[in-house]
DNA sequence: TATAAATAGGATAATTTTATCCGAAATAAA
DNA sequence: TTTATTTCGGATAAAATTATCCTATTTATA
């Protein structure tokens, strides 16, 4: 469904938003550490996620990576997914074909597009403070 | 989504279905020109998908792959991407945890399940037979 | 039986995705 | 200003997926 990078960073951004939410900044090694994945390879992500303005990050002695405790609640899975995967999950055909048309649809377009818009809705209402909560509380976790 | 693979697999399906249902075999060279994919690698994806008993091959000169015309609405898309990606996408936690638990679940799991079991049932409640039709009639399309 | 036509399957190559490594640049604190 | 720490970014490697090629095997028909 998602790629692993596209899964190391909703992870990632998950943990990095916890931590801010305490005022805390965490590096590569922290966050590969609590989401079990690649460090380096997790860091390329990270990298991505500054880039597209989604996560912050702090060079130099006791840098690391933060988000803005105002825009937690702001930051949809959407916008994650978007950053790394693209958009083809929402708008490319399911079964390959150049472009999703209604004019000119594939043969298992009209059922799919149906679960790709309830897909689409999912990420688009689920924020990153949400997410962060759930784990805090115990509700759900990061790996394993 | 679905891999190159599984793609290739559901529209070739579709095709020899369509055949089928006039009582003619097909080639790899006629599936690979109506589908758009590459030959070869489309005639691979046919010797899995005969493996897993969804369609039949018949060698030697006269031959080709077909379904037998009884079994078209017998199949299901879950099939096919069954068996050619497995069930991880039925199965598999979307955030790449080992297991999709709902006693340890990932951040995602309670929305993820309701559009993984919509996905499930969209291709457990299309058949083949109603494809081969939408394309027959035009209102569906395997290339471009 | 010989021949032509067709799938089966192994070997290999190209591409994409995933992952690692290392030095450069930036920054806070001593 | 020096040092330690940390992200940035380029180069490279490993693994998985996608794609190609060639030969063997099977089979209907002449
Ligand atoms: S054309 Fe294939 S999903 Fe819309
Ligand atoms: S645990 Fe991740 S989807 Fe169920």
């Amino acid at each position: 469904m998602f790629s692993k990078a596209c899964e190391y960073g909703i992870k990632a951004s998950i943990f990095i938003a916890i931590n801010s939410r305490d005022g805390r900044r965490v590096s590569p090694k922290e966050i590969a550490k609590e989401i079990d994945s690649p460090q380096a390879f997790t860091a390329k992500i990270l990298q991505d996620l500054v880039r597209a303005n989604i996560i912050n990050s702090v060079k130099g002695a006791y840098g690391g990576f933060e988000i803005d405790k105002k825009d937690i609640s702001n930051i949809k899975l959407s916008q994650i997914v978007n950053a790394i995967d693209g958009d083809k999950i929402y708008n490319g055909c399911g079964l390959g074909l150049h472009t999703c048309d209604e004019e000119h649809p594939c043969p298992v377009h009209d059922k799919f597009k149906i679960v790709r818009s309830e897909l689409k809705n999912m990420l688009e209402n689920t924020n990153l403070e949400q997410l962060a909560l759930d784990i805090q509380s115990g509700a759900s976790f990061l790996k394993m």
